[in-house]
DNA sequence: GCGCAAAAAATCGTATACAATTTAGCCGTC
DNA sequence: GACGGCTAAATTGTATACGATTTTTTGCGC
């Protein structure tokens, strides 16, 4: 038996259900980017790989789909999200548009021990980054997801928690496709400025920072139309 | 054979597979009020009304559970959604927080052909106001839902687009649940001003309009907790 | 060797079948 | 008459089966 199959029983919370468990060990592997966009996620495949059927697999896939993350063509099949530069735009503007909603909303809300709970965020974010090797650079992605993602925790309102979750997301499948820096980490201490600013009260300047620093993530992109990956235009530059 | 059946055959879309066609006929129904919160969705009655098996009912109601259209509880079915007061406050919140911002960007973009059409649905939600009976009503319940979408699909974030199809068609469910006065109308008058304020590029005063009138069409609710339908509340009173 | 048509393989769309769980009814006991 | 457990019916969870569509391979003529 494979990884990915125990990997399954792994998290046997009885109330979710086997193609939720699939869609989630997907998900994890996509915004780790153990699965690079594009790569064909044939349904017979995939249930191969978590030894369930078919209609576990779609199942999950289906799902993935609503969130963005795979993309389905009728009779073709499923595929990893390949963002085209107008989506990848699309996701920073909507993320520029919410999150110093979230901001605010979290801010007014913040507990002692929450201010704790995203300081030790940045501590493992830092450490992470020291780190070397592939293990930790998944795990520092996913720590920097974190961040956005427990401010929306924190604001309270689930719903756009759910829509940051999707966000944050296929952020990081744009980040795979049109990053540039080797660093992603490129904007960790901007993180660490939006603490202080909401530690200090000062709301205005913690939206400013937030706003700042997700343009300073997109500006990190370069959002050239890139046709399919080793074409011609891989040779004949 | 049945009107939902033949439903079907109407929207011959090829691209669309068949859950989805359920999926939409059954998320219209729910928005139009002919389907009440806390309605049981069992698979096989779906897979029978439409004539279609298990499997594509069962699909297309996971699909509206993942819009927040209908709850599924493990092993016990899918149910139209009920939600909760804490549910309809983060859903209204949701929306002041984001519309605003949705709005900012259309008005930035907007042609005059889109103001155009922009007055003509105004006038269109006037002529279903004044007209009576219960198809009026449904009509005009969509189409002041139609405005807000019409603004977020002007905005041109697609995405967007999509967490306001989501957030107008639970905020149906919400009304339905807990809306007080008969007249759904109440906020006509207000979608119209905003046209103004966005005719005149006078965005800071189109935006306060909008949260205002977010906020109006939240005060018309009845937000307390309402054990059941038909419980000993509703006799002990 | 190259292009193109037809056959073969692979993959998806949908229906049906069976197993597991929940719900409802029934009956005996207190 | 109310309560608790047992059985049967209904409903969901998952697997398998089959027809339809797409993709790949094959084979032929040029």
């Amino acid at each position: 038996m494979n990884s990915a199959a125990n990997a399954l029983q792994t998290t046997d919370d009885p109330t979710e259900t086997g193609a939720q468990q699939i869609r989630d060990a997907i998900r994890d592997a996509i915004v780790e980017r153990r699965l690079s966009p594009g790569t064909k996620l044939s349904e017979s495949d995939v249930g191969n790989l978590f030894n369930v059927s078919r209609t576990l697999a779609r199942a999950a896939l289906q799902a993935l789909s609503y969130e963005g993350l795979v993309s389905v063509a009728k009779n073709r099949g499923a595929f990893v999200a390949y963002p085209s530069p107008d989506e990848a735009r699309q996701i920073f503007a909507a993320r520029r548009l919410i999150e110093p909603g979230i901001l605010r909303e979290a801010a007014a809300r913040i507990t002692p021990s929450e201010i704790q709970h995203l300081k030790q965020l940045l501590l493992e974010e830092s450490r992470l980054i020291s780190e070397r090797g592939q293990t930790a650079r998944r795990a520092e992605i996913k720590a920097s997801g974190d961040f956005h993602l427990t401010l929306a925790s924190i604001s309270g309102n689930s719903i756009m928690q759910r829509f940051m979750d999707e966000l944050v997301a296929r952020s990081s499948l744009v980040i795979a496709l049109y990053g540039q820096s080797t660093i992603s980490s490129c904007g960790h201490s901007e993180h660490g400025d939006i603490v202080s600013a909401i530690e200090r009260k000062d709301l205005d300047r913690a939206c400013h920072l937030m706003v700042h620093h997700i343009a300073h993530i997109e500006a990190d992109l370069d959002l050239r139309e890139r046709k399919g990956q080793g074409l011609k235009e891989a040779f004949d530059l």
